[in-house]
RNA sequence: GUGUCCGUAGCUCAGCUGGAUAGAGCAACGGCCUUCUAAGCCGUGGGUCGGGGGUUCGAAUCCCUUCGGGCACACCA
């Protein structure tokens, strides 16, 4: 079924023409005066000066025309020439009739189906994640969830950093721990161990505690830079510790994303292109792109349009090592020849969107990715404490990803045993996930592009726009349900009849917002609006609920109509609530 | 310095392809539970949309300018 606004547009374009004028002018908008209006169109506004008419005139013919209408009932004219719309209650009828019964709502594939390769995580092997961490993999997710649901065919990517110095930093901090270890015997031949000789908490500590020492001491980093170069370049010992920490740290990494409902497709990282960079290096040499700039190898990225210097894009340092750009092409490479994506989508720190231009532009140029093939940078902005800087402990350090699950699966257990009588299991598993649900709303309701504060304590209040409000909503909604069957009777095939009254009316207009909300969504990479969305329309749902009794109905027909409503946004909050990635319990 | 993003209620944020009286939430204050989860609902107070200019019948929204802040500017990622 189409957009709301499209059909609504539509039979106001043809008043607008059987009126005399162009029917393009009969563009309608959701009302912004509610107290006036549900819907408005200011065609003939737009159009006075065309047509030399007052606009109030022109809104008097349009209204004529739409006498009589299925769609609208009321068309007024209001000075100085809006066009003030009420919709009909058989037509909003047939809207939510046909979105309970179509799939994903009667929201229609989208124009053209797309392959997107999304990027986001941003996770190194061997260090653990940090708070910094947690909002591309949250909107990375969400952003995945939104255009699978539409209707393209999306791959997550976690795009590991899995080839750098925080692997040859662990590899030195082990050695002298233990330096007896057969990794470093040089002379050894057998085979080494399957069990890595370390365990994850061990890991994280070597790491800490090498890049700490490292920083100190010029010698110390020294030896970890070889380290680097022994495993990067096949040394037996260092690959296999460096498969060790892979093994270790990855599985680390899923348990802790599984905490958050995040889920990658795919687990490549840098390490995975290596054998493709002196290919590629190879062919932006022998084809003219790439020069000796100042010792280094690089592309240059400027254009004519430029308001502002693009430095050239680095291929090689000028040691002749790889860099980071190096690698995010090589990747590129990889991703078309495997995948051969329509877009690829990065979610990245916003700092870091000129280096991605260059890196686009460079692949762009030559001719990395066709031209068809959309790179698209997406830059979240930073998550910042209640100070408005970057977010950090109590003590001024960067809190770990764990902890602040932790912490806040904690304040949500406590919240919960406060208020309501519960097994301790359920309690705790309820906590988790009306955790989940604050984490990632708190998150996801502003804006991604944007710095945001995180305030622990307003995400995990149930009052207000928040995560466990919404889901506060669908269990209220499942409870009334629930007490439905109990008392016989049945979810299937209940009929709907013509809303009664405004509180419902407007339930059901927030309802058929669904499928325009989402493909905007989908279109924007914008979860935001999927959050903005469900707030609206738990509101319109809490508002109609106060005042409908629903199972005390005495008409069975309405009572099931009621029902039939109630299950309709249960279905479309919980839909909604997936799409954001985290889910309602059944009671809270 | 150049570029870029931002500045809306005490606080946190929507709204920005121009439309009617600028919206939410929190905080403050006042109501509503013998009836489906009151973790809810209803109401009150609170804003020269940073300042100035321009375009327009109409500007928080578009353009220019100015002030204040964040961020980025080739061998880090």
């Amino acid at each position: 079924m189409k957009k709301i606004l499209e059909q609504l547009s539509e039979e106001m374009g043809k008043a607008f023409e059987a009126a005399g004028y162009d029917g393009a002018l009969g563009k309608v908008t959701m009302s912004n005066r509610p107290d006036l209006c549900e819907y408005q169109c200011n065609g003939a506004m737009a159009g006075a000066k065309r047509y030399k008419k007052a606009p109030i005139a022109i809104a008097g013919d349009v209204a004529g025309q739409l006498r009589g209408s299925a769609v609208f009932c009321q068309a007024e004219a209001v000075a100085p020439g809006f066009l003030n719309l009420k919709l009909s209650e058989e037509y909003l009828l047939q809207m939510v009739k046909a979105m309970a019964s179509e799939p994903k709502f009667g929201m229609e594939p989208p124009e053209r189906h797309k392959k997107i390769i999304i990027d986001y995580g941003g996770a190194n092997v061997a260090k653990p994640l940090h708070v910094g961490h947690i909002r591309p993999a949250v909107i990375g997710e969400s952003i995945k969830r939104i255009c699978r649901y539409v209707g393209h065919e999306v791959i997550g990517d976690a795009h590991l950093g899995d080839w750098g110095l925080q692997m040859g930093l662990v590899i030195t901090g082990l050695q002298d721990i233990q330096p007896d270890l057969v990794y470093f015997d040089e002379s050894y031949q057998g085979e080494y161990p399957k069990e890595a000789p370390f365990t994850i908490s061990q890991l994280a500590e070597l790491y800490t505690a090498a890049s700490a020492k490292s920083k100190e001491d010029p010698a110390y980093k020294a030896r970890a830079m070889e380290a680097t170069f022994k495993f990067q370049n096949g040394v037996r010992g260092y690959r296999a510790l460096w498969q060790h920490i892979m093994d270790v740290s990855v599985e680390d990494l899923k348990k802790n994303y599984a905490s958050l409902n995040v889920e990658f497709d795919l687990w490549k990282g840098e390490s995975d292109v290596r054998d493709l960079i002196p290919e590629m290096v190879d062919y932006m040499k022998t084809n003219g792109y790439a020069y000796i700039s100042e010792g280094a190898l690089v592309v240059d990225v400027k254009e004519e349009t430029d308001t502002k210097e693009i430095p050239p894009c680095m291929i090689l340092k000028s040691d002749g090592a790889a860099l980071y750009n190096t690698t995010d092409l090589a990747t590129i490479l990889e991703r078309m020849r495997l995948y051969h994506p329509d877009e690829i989508i990065y979610v990245v720190d916003k700092r870091q969107e000129l280096y991605f231009e260059q890196v686009f532009r460079c692949a762009r140029k030559t001719k990395l990715v066709e031209p068809e093939t959309e790179l698209r940078f997406l830059g979240f902005g930073t998550m910042n404490g209640a100070d408005g800087k970057p977010f950090k402990t109590r003590d001024g350090g960067v809190m770990r990803l764990e902890a602040l699950i932790r912490e806040t699966r904690e304040e949500m257990y406590k919240k919960i045993r406060e208020g309501r009588e519960m097994p301790e299991e359920e309690a705790r598993s309820v906590a988790d996930q009306v955790a989940v649900s604050a984490l990632k709303y708190g998150d996801l309701s502003n804006q991604a592009s944007k710095d945001y504060v995180f305030d622990i304590d307003r995400f995990t209040s149930f009052e207000g726009d928040t995560g466990p409000y919404i889901l506060y909503t669908i269990v209220r909604i499942k409870s009334i349900l629930g007490r439905f069957e109990e008392q016989g009777g049945s979810l299937e095939d209940l009929a709907f009849l013509p809303a009664c009254g405004e509180a419902e009316k407007a339930l059901e207009m927030a309802l058929v917002q669904f499928n325009t909300m989402i493909p905007t969504a989908a279109e924007e990479a914008a979860p935001h609006k999927v959050c903005a969305y469900i707030y609206d329309l738990a509101n319109a749902f809490n508002h109609f609920y106060h005042e409908t009794r629903i199972l005390g109905e005495e008409d069975e027909g309405r009572r099931n109509s009621l029902v039939a409503l109630l299950k309709l946004t249960k279905d479309v909050l919980e839909t909604c609530v997936g799409l954001l990635g985290f889910e309602a319990p059944d009671r809270m």
